[in-house]
DNA sequence: GTAATCACG
DNA sequence: ACGTACGTGATTACA
């Protein structure tokens, strides 16, 4: 782990990056708006067909938006579930969640989860993005934060481009909306691959996690295969699945509870399922240990270059607090390595795009994934360039694989 | 202003 | 026995 040396981060990170982070925003990015006018459209139809059966089904009007109101038509009236759960100020939940349980068994549950999804959709992103494109520039120039996020990360607003929908497929078409500056240009993403795995597998020196990345196994099955006692041919997509969701528990230091939350596994089988895995991995569980340590002797941790977090609670009588502290003792070192890891690679590409008078910009930041509007001329030498600048701003005793695509829109660049 | 919900990594 | 996965920002409802 880096020395800790904050002035030493502040004047070769922090500071270089308000720079490259200045151009950015100065540069803004080009959007299509007819698109996402149509794209309303759409949506609006589909919203009022909901909206229609869901008045029917309840047999009343009422505002669907209404956590509140929704919870007493759900609830109280149409009695959906014996023992409704509740949220902590005693109104009835209506979160996700709780009402992908109900979805099977009834139909105005799976319209009000469409209508949910497809109200976010319009209101955040379709309606919202238009009205922020910058007059002047005709393009639209979000605000990166460099000391709001505990670890270290950057973060977006006014408009948040950090997360422009892309899980679902209505939602993921408002990146076609995002565009190249014009027919001379390409988008091109660029994104690390299980970066924060790398990094946790590096930082325990967990010798087969290491390996798995050393062979460019695909992880989540490498540690199916493992976890399971299956050929690596022969890991089922749950099986795969579920490997996954622990492999990124780890991070965030999971317990059982979360995990039988998190898939169909009862807790019995969750609890098995990480005793399996830290058997597997077993310098992953001592390198969780040290950090939990480090933190109740020091009363902070830190990334790779030196970046702390204090933990003021994590001695705390109170076990659910001190809890908390404790995962974020595990998971800020590697989440804020990460960040650490991007930001040289975001610096040290700027300077060369610079150095070298290319016209090819910079133009987002997405946590492991940065964006760029490349000059179609330069598309080869920007290719290698990026890809080696990202893989090698930070050696790890693991690799760092970097994915590239391009497209005429953000979503055909991923 | 706070709570609830949900979008992303 | 207890409560329970990390980090953000935007929108809407409502007191």
């Amino acid at each position: 782990m880096g020395e800790a040396n904050t002035q030493k981060l502040f004047d070769e990170i922090e500071l270089p990056l308000l720079r490259v982070l200045a151009a950015m925003e100065l540069e803004g990015i080009n959007l299509d708006k007819a698109f996402l006018n149509s794209l309303s459209d759409d949506l609006n139809n589909d919203i009022q067909t909901l909206e229609k059966r869901i008045y029917e089904a309840a047999g009343e009007e009422f505002n669907i938006a209404s956590p509140k109101q929704l919870g007493i038509i759900l609830f109280e009236k149409m009695k959906l579930v014996d023992k409704p759960k509740k949220t902590k100020t005693g109104q009835y939940s209506t979160a996700e969640d709780v009402l992908s349980y109900l979805a099977k068994d009834h139909q105005i549950i799976r319209d009000v989860l469409d209508y949910r999804g497809l109200a976010k959709l319009k209101s955040t992103y379709v309606d919202a993005l238009p009205l922020q494109v910058e007059e002047s520039t005709n393009r639209v120039h979000t605000d990166y934060m460099q000391t709001v996020a505990a670890t270290g990360r950057l973060s977006s607003n006014n408009p948040n481009l950090q997360n422009i929908p892309i899980r679902t497929e209505r939602g993921r078409q408002v990146r076609k909306a995002f565009v190249p500056r014009d027919e001379n240009y390409t988008l091109l993403a660029a994104d690390y691959s299980q970066i924060e795995l790398r990094i946790i597998a590096a930082l325990s020196q967990e010798e087969t996690m290491i390996e798995a990345f050393k062979n460019g196994e695909d992880i989540h099955a490498s540690t199916a295969s493992r976890v399971f006692n299956v050929p690596l041919t022969e890991v089922s997509r749950e099986q795969r699945s579920n490997a996954k969701t622990v492999n990124f528990g780890i991070i965030y230091g999971v317990s059982a509870f979360g995990l039988s939350n998190q898939t169909d596994l009862s807790r019995g089988e969750a609890k098995e399922l990480i005793d399996t895995y830290y058997e597997t991995y077993p310098k992953l569980r001592a390198y969780i240990s040290k950090q939990v340590d480090f933190a109740r002797d020091n009363g902070y941790v830190q990334t790779v270059l030196g970046r702390r977090r204090y933990l003021k609670d994590i001695n705390s009588r109170n076990a659910v607090v001190r809890g908390a502290a404790e995962r974020n003792a595990v998971n800020a070192p590697i989440q804020g390595s990460a960040a650490d890891i991007i930001k040289i690679a975001m610096i040290n590409i700027y300077d060369k795009l610079q150095a070298s008078g290319y016209k090819s910009k910079m133009l987002l930041q997405v946590h492991d994934e940065l964006v760029f509007d490349i000059y179609k001329p330069e598309l080869d030498a920007m290719k290698t360039l990026i890809k080696t600048e990202m893989e090698n701003a930070y050696t790890l005793n693991v690799p760092l694989d970097v994915d590239l695509d391009i497209g005429d829109n953000w979503l055909e660049a991923h």
